[in-house]
DNA sequence: CGCCTTCGGTAACATCGTCACCGAACGCCG
DNA sequence: CGGCGTTCGGTGACGATGTTACCGAAGGCG
């Protein structure tokens, strides 16, 4: 088994004396499917680093309306907790288990510390920062600009990947939550990918019959 | 006339030896109106520091359609530059200086200096950021849920705010590209404000006759 | 089986983006 | 001053999407 500290690319530099200092304060922890990790009046207390698993950032409305902003992967660490931890600045999104976690919990202090001591460190957080930002430039282009089937389409494919399967449990309600629109839209949009033969689906459950066609679709529409 | 360290209060508690090396390595700039101060394919060498102006942060799709991200203002730093020297990554966006800039050039091995040696910088740095971040969920949120006659009013009060002044220099054409819509849905808007009685214009200035009604309105739709 | 909850389908309407076109305002220059 | 080209704003028609209001079907559970 090799130590947590090897999966994550972007310790491969860390200096020995820091690494060792993660080693020893980090704690690795579970989180069960669907626990709230973090939210508004819920601020974190240390830093996470994905081992396994995926978080689910997302915003809600006063209304109670719902976008998905980002997920976080396995071997990526959780940006905004770092924002937390560094600025003591509230924010207004949540971030929800979507599978089981298992994380390496790095207590504040030590966090302080190897953002102190360790180049290699900041590199870590500050390019986890930086993705995070483009990919929100990205996030804000595609709602702003692209076409509603362009968008239901990539978001197949991406919660495939995700998934690692064809098949998907995923409600029409759940996606419009993904894309920030209503059910109905993608109730009308699933209709015609089901007409083209792009999709099957039953109650809750999605099953994407012509991948390639899809992407060909998502491709032809970009941003 | 104070130091132009004094000028950003998250310098207030710097530490004095990493003060000296800032304000002996920095050096004062100034930027024309409308210079691209960064952008895809021209990444920043330096982490720019606002005394005076501002800079207008903007995305533009293959399309060449073009959405307002957000804007730093004086006493602010440009934290996408910052992004782009501790993550060595690119980005999409493009930064134009608004007005006039007069700016602190931080060079970067400077940068790295400070962001290694004090814990206020490191702290001044990632409150940039955090800022940015939870700036840009209320924008997707915005985007994603807000009407258009609500964003717009908002969007006025803003620029009005910035002009410090009632009347604005602004076309629908650049009042779309704001807002990321298009300008039909702009004229189509300011005509509904002027048949209220809440702004006046002429070709090219936006007068905003009734301030109040307008904030009352944007604060009657939140996003 | 009966009941309740959730999910998906649909219609009617409002809003907004897109396309096409036009005239008015302005800058420039003869 | 007057002509001319460019930019700006206005408008109508249409398609795409969000909103509202239903309804029936599918599942879960007792």
């Amino acid at each position: 088994m090799t130590h947590w500290l090897d999966r994550f690319p972007g310790f491969a530099m860390l200096e020995p004396g820091i690494r060792d200092t993660l080693a020893r304060a980090g704690r690795v922890v579970t989180v069960r499917q669907g626990t709230t990790i973090f939210g508004p009046g819920q601020p974190p207390d240390s830093l996470l680093l994905l081992l396994e698993g995926r978080v689910r950032v997302q915003q809600t409305t006063e209304a109670g309306r719902e976008i998905v902003l980002y997920r976080v992967h396995a071997g990526e660490s959780c940006v905004l907790t770092t924002a937390c931890l560094l600025a003591f600045e509230d924010y207004t999104a949540t971030g929800v288990a979507e599978t089981e976690l298992e994380a390496v919990s790095i207590p504040r202090a030590t966090f302080d510390r190897a953002m102190a001591e360790s180049s290699a460190f900041r590199q870590f957080v500050f390019t986890a920062y930086s993705r995070r930002i483009t990919d929100l430039f990205l996030t804000v282009e595609e709602i702003a600009f692209a076409r509603m089937d362009a968008r239901l389409a990539a978001k197949l494919l991406e919660l495939s990947d995700n998934a690692g399967s064809e098949t998907l449990r995923a409600t029409h309600g759940t996606l419009a939550t993904e894309l920030g629109t209503a059910r109905e839209s993608i109730s009308r949009q699933m209709a015609e990918f089901v007409r083209r033969g792009w999709v099957e689906q039953r109650r809750g459950l999605i099953e994407i019959a012509d991948p390639a066609a899809l992407r060909d679709f998502a491709h032809a529409n970009p941003v």
